[in-house]
DNA sequence: TCTGGGGTCCTAGGACCC
DNA sequence: TCTGGGGTCCTAGGACCC
């Protein structure tokens, strides 16, 4: 077989509670659900459900409330985003000394590895069996001629397995899934194909781009017949990430009203954000406020400020946001966010893809 | 059932300038 | 008096991902 450039898609089993197992092993077999505090009395989110947990309904998303019910002896894990945080880079350091591999950091759990090789299979166990070795955590690989590929084809793989998927067998075995399938395609979106006349991905694969341009404008459109025939870069990008902001948002366990309790919780929150803005040194630009009113109405308010290091001044621009929200209503969150100027040499653009990479 | 918290990017519309 | 066309910047809102 001849060498060529192959992509392939490392996404962990049940991260999070596949880690919080490997620190509690009578957990093992056992359904665990992990997410917020770990109070199902509380406002929170399922972040990850064991696979003995799935099998009653429980999901990541879910209210933790609702998947406690489902889930009869669950065992309810608070999330604890450092011990996540250094497991993840045990693994990402372990797809690093691949030798040739390009390494692009998806999330905690995943990342795209760029070889060349002749048989990407054999690549693919050998990552799962180096994971395995050094972090005792198993993984899927999906295998792709694009990272669209790729990233599709691990769903194939789960768990524990190898998947290939190129311009080769992409319709075949893609073809009749409903465009929600695929990366970058939720449920907003998949409702507005679907009065277009466009169910499935090999429909949208052969749908008139133009039609699309006047429905989701000059980018989306394209770029969503782009996704249907899972054509794109094939290039990893190693470039680090430089992040364009930071924030810090909360959920009120109760909805709070009162101005004085607004004031606390978003100067609260702004110590935080200014702490993860000062540890990248680069001046703030720009001040947002997101806003939660009870029952589930979102309002946000941005601001741009010339550029600056002085906490005072972020401080004060934010407050001069909370000043918009509307008093005498009860508020379920509070967010507060900073832009920073960002560096001529930042990676940028990649693909219309949303989220974080 | 009732919806967390961290992000990114696109679109539309208004303001403003020439 | 009623009015163009192009460009840029800013803000709000929406959608999606992990």
């Amino acid at each position: 077989m001849s060498e060529q450039s192959w992509v392939l898609h490392v996404d962990l089993d049940q991260f999070i509670a596949a880690v919080e197992v490997l620190r509690r092993p009578e957990l093992a077999g056992k359904p665990v659900i992990v997410g917020g505090r770990g109070d199902p009395t509380e406002r929170a989110v399922v972040s990850t459900a064991s696979y003995e947990a799935r099998v009653f309904g429980a999901r990541s998303g879910m209210p933790l409330r609702i998947a406690a019910r489902k889930v009869p002896d669950a065992v309810i894990l608070p999330v604890d985003a450092p011990t996540y945080t250094a497991a993840s880079e045990e693994v990402m350091a372990t797809l690093r000394a691949q030798p040739g591999a390009v390494v692009q950091v998806l999330g905690w759990d995943e990342a795209f590895v760029g070889v060349r090789t002749g048989d990407p299979e054999a690549t693919a166990r050998e990552i799962q069996a180096a994971v395995l070795d050094r972090t005792a955590l198993h993984c899927s690989v999906g295998i792709g001629d694009t990272l669209i590929r790729a990233k599709n084809a691990t769903d194939f793989g789960k768990p524990r397995g190898v998947f290939r998927l190129t311009a080769d067998n992409w319709l075949e075995v893609m073809g009749d899934k409903p465009t929600a399938a695929l990366w970058g395609v939720g449920s907003k979106v998949s409702k507005r194909l679907v009065g277009l006349g466009i169910h499935t991905v090999d429909e949208l694969a052969r749908a008139d781009v133009d039609a699309l341009a006047a429905e989701f404008g000059p980018k989306m459109g394209p770029w969503y017949r782009q996704l249907g025939r899972g054509d794109g870069s094939s290039v990893v990008d190693d470039t680090p990430w430089v992040a364009r902001g930071h924030g810090r948002e909360t959920t009120f366990q109760q909805n709070i009203v009162d101005r004085d309790d607004i004031d606390v919780a978003a100067r609260e929150l702004l110590t935080h954000v200014l702490a993860d803005v000062a540890a990248e040194g680069r001046p703030v630009v720009g001040v947002g406020l997101k806003v939660r009113y009870a029952p589930f109405v979102t309002k946000t308010f941005v601001h741009r400020i010339a550029a600056t290091f002085d906490r005072e001044t972020v401080i004060a621009e934010t407050m001069r946001l909370v000043d918009r929200i509307e008093p005498g209503r009860p508020l379920r969150l509070l967010g507060v966010r900073a832009e920073m100027e960002m560096p001529d040499d930042a990676r940028e653009g990649h693909t219309p893809t949303r989220g974080g990479w």
